[in-house]
DNA sequence: CGGCAGTGTTACCGGAGGTAACACCCCCAG
DNA sequence: CTGGGGGTGTTACCTCCGGTAACACTGCCG
């Protein structure tokens, strides 16, 4: 008598081995086991290995399964008609928003703190590849760079997902200010603000040339 | 006679097993086992236990020895006396030259990517956010932001860090350009030029008002 | 009926991190 | 000379993990 009366086959019992994983995940943290996972489900090993093929597996799995709404949200907002400053503004929002909603899976994703074995962290990796290259796709559609546009929409998809990566996770940890204000911060700094601000008197001194007294040229 | 006449001892001792260590991780990657290391080094587990407590204490130590001249330089450029877009880049550049110079600590640092037990990319943490508040110290001393200088500064810090790491990564992987290319584009990425770039004619039909006939008032 | 596609199990493997328990060496205090 | 201590090292073992046979039960469908 080794299960309940039918259990179910097929797609449905993936879901049910996902919830389960999800569960544990969340309890015990990136470092869950196997073997944790699957006492959770009430059934041995071998079943998710048929499932999922390897522990990567699993881990990928939940992780789409976490990542995917994320994604297409972004994209979608990636292509809105607004005006560029609010087309971006808008993204951000989106993915504070987002981690900020489930932080316990943000986490999850991200930290893989406790003797995590076979990183979880790898498996965030390409959604922040994809995120990136949404990015990259947008800038070279929409904006016009000269020639090195290929370059730098690039770079520039992958700097900006780091970015608000980095970001994302101190706000979400420190909670510094409301979402709103953070979102002003990060497309403050990719409008230039800190190239743009104005040097502290205190700072003056230690510059080359160009004492106080210089004229605004430049 | 289990060893060469005379093993060094005390902290001599230590460095020479941090060599070895250095050795197996840049040949076996991020997944070095603590047999292998200590197998390089001519000597058992235990005697590295005896040293570095266990794995993460290893890991840390092997982080700190690369990572701290980096960190001293980047803290030196941050505060040179050079106009402020000269500075940026020469600390863009440090970092990258630095990276690039070893890939392999640096991903070993980043990637813990096989059967990683116990995290290595946690050692790097707090390197990074050391980075950080230099980052925030620099721009709070030497820029005037306003009222909202603290939280933009801390902000940024993250911000900036999360970009290179997020860049550099993705050049060192993929060498699409020179470093010095990749400073630029960096730079100009802080300096708002994907903010001022001009909106391509293709992208413009989705915008909600401004038809192509509007005049040069930006 | 017979097989096939699922479900599940127990038992095992190799290798990881980590820990006793013990042995050697050398130098220096008594 | 004697005898520790503090360093060096070892072998043998533990637990746990990811992963894999090998086998057993159920139900459906030709």
């Amino acid at each position: 008598m080794p299960t309940a009366p039918n259990p179910p086959t097929g797609e449905p019992r993936r879901e049910q081995l996902l919830n389960a994983a999800d569960r544990v995940v969340q309890r015990d943290g990136p470092g869950a086991s196997m073997n944790a996972i699957a006492a959770e489900a009430g059934i041995t090993k071998p079943i998710l290995y048929r499932h999922f093929g390897d522990r990567n597996g699993l881990i990928k799995a939940l992780t789409d399964r976490h990542t995917s709404g994320l994604l297409d949200a972004m994209r979608a907002a990636l292509n809105e008609p607004l005006e560029r400053r609010d087309r971006v503004e808008h993204v951000l929002d989106i993915y504070l928003a987002a981690i900020e909603s489930r932080p316990q899976v943000y986490r999850l994703l991200t930290h893989p703190e406790p003797g995590d074995p076979t990183g979880a962290g790898n498996a965030l990796a390409p959604a922040l590849r994809q995120i990136a290259e949404e990015i990259t796709k947008a800038v070279q559609v929409q904006v016009d760079l000269g020639a090195d546009g290929p370059l730098l929409s690039e770079t520039w998809g992958r700097a900006i997902t780091g970015m608000v990566l980095a970001a994302g996770d101190w706000w979400l940890e420190q909670r510094p200010c409301p979402r709103p204000r953070m979102v002003r911060a990060l497309a403050d700094l990719l409008w230039g603000r800190l190239a743009a601000a104005a040097v502290l008197p205190s700072a003056m001194a230690q510059l080359p040339v160009a004492p106080p007294s210089g004229g605004p040229m430049e």
